[in-house]
Formats: structure tokens, C-alpha cells, sequence
DNA sequence: GCTTTGTTTGCATGAATGTGCAAATATTGC
DNA sequence: GCAATATTTGCACATTCATGCAAACAAAGC
């Protein structure tokens, strides 16, 4: 619990939230650690979210070439970016030979998402999701 | 359904899945529209994402002079964030005399983001979502 | 009308980034 | 060892973009 949220649970008020957007950044919740730039900077590039979703549907480690065949950009560049896609967690490489395979990490993608969107609930005022009717809110 | 997968339906193949990357780019799925770059663009800059914690923690709409306060950056910068993050779908907007007041649009953002989290989960081949061994994928 | 406060826009600047080409590296098969 | 295939890296270039400052615009109060 963030010093804010100490000091608001000290004087006992029974709405826990940040008054001022001020308070709010200085309160530390959830939300801070999984509205993370880094994975949104990984698939805000059209050509990397094309390619990942390529390599979704096809359910399977796709190699290098193989997914450079699918757009029309240079082998190099996608290699750079699948390697920027393995940084960020969205896929995971193995090697086999010559050929490196790069594959989704669906559930661990999916579950970050869904994390994400549970905190963003948990911030809604009017209690966008279920069970944010106890006192205070979950923002924190 | 797109070309490929009716293609694959008509030869009644049991799994209905793109074998390679470039008939996986050619099938388009629910994973195609839910990708989408340009809500990450939004979200990818470690300011705007921080301005987006800040106002959904204050679970109110906050004027920009409000969440200039919060972060290190001029004020016409952040009117500029805000903007980009309304057209982006996360916030909307509210005059009220001489103030704008921008507040997260809870519902929607999660949503979304649930959404692109069932799509991912749905083109798992070892289904990682629950209901994905009735033949063929949901991945298109 | 003038002033004050809040927000937006024009402009310049520096940094980050996507891209292609060529070269280098890695691995397999001969 | 040598050739062929797959991937990565170095380099240059163009574009995008975040930022700050100043000016313009909008709305309220006098």
C-alpha cells in the first residue's frame, strides 16, 4: 500500500480514492506495473502486429523466412523485429539447425491482457466489474 | 471466413488451421481487427501511459491543467497526450466552462482488451482457453 | 471592453525508429 | 575445407515523434 492509501486507511474514511490526479499518481496501484509501455511499444508497430498475428494463426514455431514471406519487408527487418517481439515476452525463439522458430506465448500474453483489464476495471468508479462494491476502490 | 479457410472447409480437413505463416497472413480472424496498432501507439509512450494510470486511479475526469500537476512535462504537451489518447478510443473528453475534463473510458478499454485476450487464447493449438478441442481452431 | 485563467496550436529541435542493402556469422551437407 | 542456406549485424537514410516555448484561442469575471 502506497503512502496515500495508508494515510486515507488512518483516518479511516470510508472511500478509499485519490482526490486529485496529483494523489492518484502518488498512490500506487495495480495498474502502474501492467499498463506497461514496453509491451505496448513492442506491438504499436503495424508491421510487428501483423507479423504476430501471422505467427498466431498459424499455431506454430514459424521461421524467420517463413514469416518474411508473408510481408513485404526485408528478411533483416523482420528478423530485428521478431527479435524485439522475444524481448518484450510476446514470443519466445528456440533453434533447430540453420532455423531459428519463433512462436506466441499465448497464455502468458492473454493473461497479461486480461490482468490489465482487470485493473483498469477495478479503477472504474461506478464498478464496471463485479465485486467493487466493498468500500474503497481497487486502485490501489 | 476468408478465402483459405473455406478453401480448407470444402476439403473437409478436420483441423482448420493455416499450415504455413503465409496462408496464416492471408486467413483473417477475430485476432486481425483486436491487434490493433494503433491503440498501442497510444498507450506506448512510458507519458501518456503514466497519464492514464493517473486519471483512472483518480476514478474522475481531470482537467489538463489537473494532470499537468502529475508528470514532469509542459502543460501543452500534455493537452497534446490527451488528445492523442481520446482519438485513440482510452479517454474521452467533457468541456465544462473554461476546463476539459478527460476520464478513462473503463468499460471499453477493458473490454477491448479482453477481447484481443480471448482472440489470442483462441488461436493456441493447446488450448490454453477452455472450449478449443471441438475440431478445427478459432483462430479464423 | 479588459483581464485572468485554461487550453490549444505553430514552430523548431533533438532523439528514436523503421527500413534496405551489404557484409558478417552460423550451421548443415558435400 | 568448401559451398549453400538461414539469420544477424553494421551502416546510412528518411521519417516519426516527444518536447518546450511562445503565441493564439476560449471562456469567465470585472
Amino acid at each position: 500500500m502506497c503512502k496515500y492509501c495508508i494515510m486515507v486507511h488512518l483516518s479511516s474514511q470510508p472511500e478509499v480514492r485519490p482526490g486529485t490526479p496529483a494523489e492518484a499518481a502518488a498512490c500506487c496501484g495495480p495498474i502502474d506495473r501492467l499498463l506497461d509501455p514496453a509491451l505496448f511499444k513492442a506491438l504499436c508497430d503495424p508491421t510487428r502486429a501483423a507479423l504476430v498475428a501471422c505467427i498466431a494463426k498459424c499455431g506454430r514455431g514459424c521461421s524467420v523466412s517463413e514469416v518474411a514471406a508473408c510481408c513485404s519487408v526485408d528478411t533483416s527487418v523482420v528478423s530485428r523485429h521478431l527479435a524485439t517481439l522475444e524481448k518484450a515476452g510476446v514470443l519466445t525463439s528456440e533453434r533447430d539447425g540453420r532455423v531459428v522458430r519463433y512462436s506466441v506465448r499465448y497464455a502468458d500474453l492473454s493473461a497479461t491482457l486480461r490482468a490489465l483489464a482487470d485493473a483498469i476495471d477495478a479503477c472504474c468508479p461506478e464498478g464496471c466489474a463485479e465485486g467493487n462494491e466493498e468500500g474503497g476502490c481497487g486502485c490501489c
